[in-house]
DNA sequence: ACCTGAACACCGTTCAAGT
DNA sequence: ACCTGAACACCGTTCAAGT
């Protein structure tokens, strides 16, 4: 059960091994000891080349949506543009459901680093197409962004939980059963939505979402 | 520097402890070596009062985020109250950064919990009463949580930095540079879009985020 | 240049024992 | 019922030593 390959320790196989450590048992999956058994090496070893856990775990979500944002397509209007992103993001989420926690850490870190300008360079140039004026493609793009993560995030969650379709079903309808229990008063509008919650398709909400947004986009800036 | 007052423990306060750490030094500041040192107790003690540390976590979240939206107002237009509400959010988040990833880590944990549906309720009574069919009341609402929580963060991040303004628009300078200084074919969009960083407001800039969902949100459903 | 592995400082959490 | 504090298991990280 411990060590695999006996190929040359890099810092690219360390990586796709902490890929695979997040992927079977989320953030608390990734250690440097579970890392030096997998590899067979000891932690001195992974630290020459790579910097500390941080690194690693932004290498590992640059990784996954480098992966995630490469893929070509044929070039289609500004907004089945946008929506490919957002459902390429939503995908890369629900596979790898570490990520989202991850993003939104690297985006509210600043917009440094490798993966936050990737992101909006994905969703903006499309923004742009749509003939939104410039001082506006930052808001717009921001919006996008905010919510395909945020959203996918969410999503992801609620996959998590098992993967027969089953227990998934079973969990929407616990939750939903938890907010029609809440105080009629207070909470009026959340017991109200709980039964959109129970029988919703996640991907056709999430792209309502996303044309929304778009829509909003359309109205607000009219093309001259 | 140690202890303070001889109140007796409670759950309150050792909540109210925790907020304030957190508030100093953001989640890696929060540990039971300090908790314990602040309140003049052992691990023993704070156990009794409190289950785990995730759970003190939530507790301080949940805490912050009530208080935030408690505030009453006078009432406006439905437009006008979730501009109220989102703002809400949006100071809460400057004062107390660890918000961001600990909302977004609620709200992915699944829709439980308190934090998730208090949030989701200050926004959808509002929706709601802007005349949205109530088949779209989740998405719609979904799309202003999302944004609010991703953008609210972003902006807090860049804040936190420096108290001075001074710094601040110092680090904005430096992102900016930075995104100038990409690669120019990989990055047309980023790099055009790195001097709407440099001198924009905030809050303006958080709003115009706000309005453009609530122009989608107005437009997709318009009122019958 | 690259790797080994013992050691260090610091976590969250438990639990027998006290009052 | 509430608190004490030593102890445990487990982290990330360092570093002298090897090749």
């Amino acid at each position: 059960m411990a060590q695999r390959r006996a190929e040359a320790l890099s810092r690219a196989r360390i990586i796709e091994t902490a890929v695979e450590l997040l992927d079977a048992d989320g953030e608390r999956g990734l250690t440097f000891r579970a890392l030096t058994e997998r590899l067979a090496t000891g932690p001195g070893a992974i630290y020459w080349h790579v910097a500390n856990k941080g690194e690693l775990l932004d290498a590992a979500t640059a990784a996954v949506v480098a992966g995630a944002l490469a893929a070509e397509r044929a070039a289609g209007s500004p907004q089945d543009e946008v929506r490919a992103v957002a459902l390429g993001l939503f995908d890369a989420i629900e596979d790898h459901p570490w990520l989202a926690p991850q993003l939104s850490a690297q985006l509210t870190r600043g917009p440094s680093g490798s993966v936050t300008p990737k992101i909006f360079e994905s969703f903006g140039r499309h923004v742009r197409d749509l003939g939104v004026p410039k001082g506006s493609w930052f808001t717009a793009t921001s919006a996008l962004v905010h919510y395909v993560l945020g959203a996918a995030g969410q999503n992801a969650a609620n996959t998590r939980v098992a993967k027969p379709g089953a227990d998934r079903s079973e969990f929407l309808d616990a939750v939903s059963t938890a907010w029609e229990g809440l105080d009629a008063e207070e909470y009026p509008f959340v017991r109200a939505v709980a039964d959109e919650l129970r029988d919703h398709d996640d991907r056709e909400q999430f792209l309502a979402g996303v044309d929304l947004i778009l829509t909003g986009i359309g109205t607000v800036h009219s093309p001259a």
